[in-house]
DNA sequence: GAGCATACTGAACGTTTGTTCAGTACAGTG
DNA sequence: CACTGTACTGAACAAACGTTCAGTATGCTC
């Protein structure tokens, strides 16, 4: 959408989006130079070498994903259950729909390289310190186990993002759509709040 | 382990391994004719093409899957909610600790080819049986949306086999090991029978 | 205006890729 | 024994790959 005047924006802007959609491997450096309509040589003399231009395209989504966290963080003003529960959403919902940044977050967390591990670790960093906070204000139960019980809201949450087309091919509705992400947050809320199974028997 | 005979069904074998391992893009055909101790020729005399390899590995995969699924199906007696809970444990619980299945499976879910897809569907036809068996019995609440409910049982618990590497280095245990899949299921069945958060305020 | 750094081009190079194919080994059939 | 089909080899090939490099254009500094 933006016209990027430089030729380096548009390597790393289209580099972004051929990654995303492709894999790394499947993309080649002639691709992202005809599609940014630059030369070969460009990106070796920006980048070194194609690993380089991961690396730099990698930094810049991460550096954009601290930013929406900030912003999402800033934005929940006091612990509420319906924020903890689609952090996700929040972050992703500033993105626009089209926006390649979901797909290219998925392949960097399951890719196994350093930078995604690093990204996931913040985050589940975040989520023990949310639920900490919500189970000081009463807004969440004392489980036995929190550090696995937010490891559970951290990777269900993230969960909804790398299979968000497979949720909506199973509901009809794209979680990350407008409707969908309410219908998704409606019932992952309904089953976090009152549960889903009924205890067989109590013994106390 | 087990020393297959014929020189395909090693090729399989070592393109199932090589492919969960390093990505399809990243294995190279050579790789392959290598590790299984055979000549380039004979990929193609078997197979075709790369491609058609790979289909033959998605195949047996899958094919796998549905045996290991009835397995898991008929292991459940009636229906209880650790059962359902830990549906992907039961199917992963009966391959070796070393096995490149959980791997491929992630590629396969989440590389948003059809093959991958259809597996998904099947398994959230699955749950909602599931769930639906388990509300009939007393088991399970009837929440509002049962598709959202179980699609959301569904993938999260799918999550846990795609991030077990992150789970284990967030909680110090991998969901895949022994004590770590014990632990995992504790906090995820704690979290659908009595919730995580407290309710705000009940307006009746 | 000379000098120099920076942005950028595109042909060329060497390597690796998937595929092809002529040929060997061998078991089963008549 | 001759014949046929199947398993299998490995050299060869064209295409695609990432990288290199000599060269052009432009704007800034002295």
């Amino acid at each position: 959408m933006a016209a990027e005047t430089t030729g380096r924006d548009r390597i790393v802007d289209v580099a972004l989006r051929l990654f995303a959609q492709r894999g790394h491997d499947a993309v080649s450096v002639r691709d992202i130079a005809a599609e940014g309509k630059v030369s070969v040589g460009l990106i070796a003399h920006h980048f070194g070498s194609k690993e380089g231009l991961r690396r730099e395209v990698d930094a810049h989504v991460i550096g954009l994903f601290d930013d929406l966290t900030d912003t999402a963080v800033e934005a929940s003003p006091g612990p509420s259950g319906a924020i903890a529960d689609s952090f996700a959403s929040l972050l992703l919902g500033q993105l626009p729909p089209a926006s390649p940044i979901p797909a290219y977050l998925r392949r960097l967390v399951l890719s196994g390289d350093p930078a995604g591990r690093a990204l996931v670790e913040r985050w589940h960093a975040l989520s023990v310190a949310l639920l900490d906070r919500m189970t000081a204000a009463g807004a969440a139960r004392a489980t036995a186990d929190p550090e696995a019980t937010a490891a559970f809201l951290m990777v269900n949450d993230l969960a909804m993002i790398l299979m968000h087309e497979h949720i909506a091919s199973a509901i009809g509705a794209d979680p990350l759509g407008r409707d969908g992400a309410q219908r998704w947050a409606a019932a992952a809320v309904d089953a976090y709040t009152h549960g889903i199974f009924t205890p067989p028997e109590e013994t106390p």
